[in-house]
DNA sequence: TGTACATCAGTGAACGCGCGTTCACTGATGTAC
DNA sequence: TGTACATCAGTGAACGCGCGTTCACTGATGTAC
């Protein structure tokens, strides 16, 4: 019918998902226009309107495919019993405090996503709740937390990896931030049971 | 000497930086312009550079004031050794979630921050560095926490308080919200050792 | 076989607007002589 | 006592720029007849 192939503009879609998934991990959602995000991919700014009704349309899609991707992530992570703490100590790297753009969304976007409009923050709760079932069941089966307390210390886990990673970027000293690393981790263990 | 009282600039300098504080905290740093933040103390855009060398500037200075704030809170707050676990419930209140503007800096900005330059950087970590001594201290004296661990532990208590507000701010779901509340303080509570 | 038209992803200029920042100016008060 | 000038916090228009969004257009391909 043309002379693209019936997939062409998805994948182009997919294109802008992706790497605006990364752009606005690293400048933030009121840091990255509609330019910058479309010079990503090597398009101009006129096309943007062909895939999304409007940013706020694009930040939300972007929101639910990044939280997809950890759900994903966080998922085959856990495929065994000591897998939990492997996780912990990843999340808790220096590696990803250096590279926001590769990493957690929540990390990088938490508190804009909370002043965000009913779409994004729609899709980010469905994402959240997502992780924190897979997180509860793992800590069920694998370390023998009491089903009722699971989500709640999944919680747990979840908000010392998200605040921990941000103030580790947040501070200006290198020493500190690899010491908030650290206790990070100390205190996210102490939350999982040793395995039985 | 003029028709202005010795100390009537620091005054306005005040007011300007107690307003951009709340209006930091509700709209985020590149949510708020400085036309905006004069505004908001019945002045001009004009008048804002007698005051501040760049907006840059007054956001490393809201937040060294936003931290001085918590700092000199939290201090009060701990007067008495059961005094951790009622912080922990205000801070993790419905009122809190819901009104950014005047809360905790951290909960509203600490992405924002992480993506800021060293000056807001410098002045959020020397913030953040005086809270955890206090919380630290405090655990040590009233709940007689090793001190040598009582640093990380201080530190578990914050993340999971900042994360879990800004979680709880995030989600689009009331009942969730609240559900998130209450399991970030079951959480912190478990945390701090029953009084000694 | 040739020509007219349809389809479609993307271009790039333009819209009005708000951004951070600069600067000539205002107007009320004080001092000098 | 009157006048010229200094001080000072703040005004408000303007600077160039990037924002989100719109839209007439392009150019390559396909279909119709």
């Amino acid at each position: 019918m043309a002379r693209y192939p019936d997939d062409y503009k998805i994948r182009t879609r997919r294109r802008i998902i992706a790497a605006a998934g990364r752009r606005l991990k690293r400048d933030g959602i009121d840091g990255s226009g509609v330019a910058t995000l479309m010079k990503d991919v090597d398009l101009t700014n006129g096309a943007f309107y062909a895939h999304f009704s409007s940013k706020n349309d694009l930040v939300a899609t972007v929101v639910e495919d990044q939280m997809a991707t950890q759900v994903a992530l966080i998922e085959e992570a856990l495929d065994d019993p000591s897998a939990l703490p492997r996780f912990v100590d990843g999340y808790l790297s220096i590696a990803h405090r250096d590279d926001p753009a590769a990493g957690c969304p929540s990390a990088a976007l938490l508190d804009e996503i909370a002043r965000s409009g009913p779409e994004v923050r729609h899709a980010y709760r469905a994402g959240v709740q997502r992780i924190l079932d897979v997180v509860a069941a793992h800590l069920s089966a694998a370390h023998g937390v009491d089903p009722d307390t699971a989500w709640n210390r999944a919680l747990g886990i979840y908000t010392i990896l998200v605040a921990t990673v941000q103030l580790s970027r947040a501070v200006d000293d290198p020493d500190i931030s690899e010491d908030v690393l650290r206790a990070g981790a100390a205190n996210a263990l102490s939350l999982i049971p040793a395995n039985s």
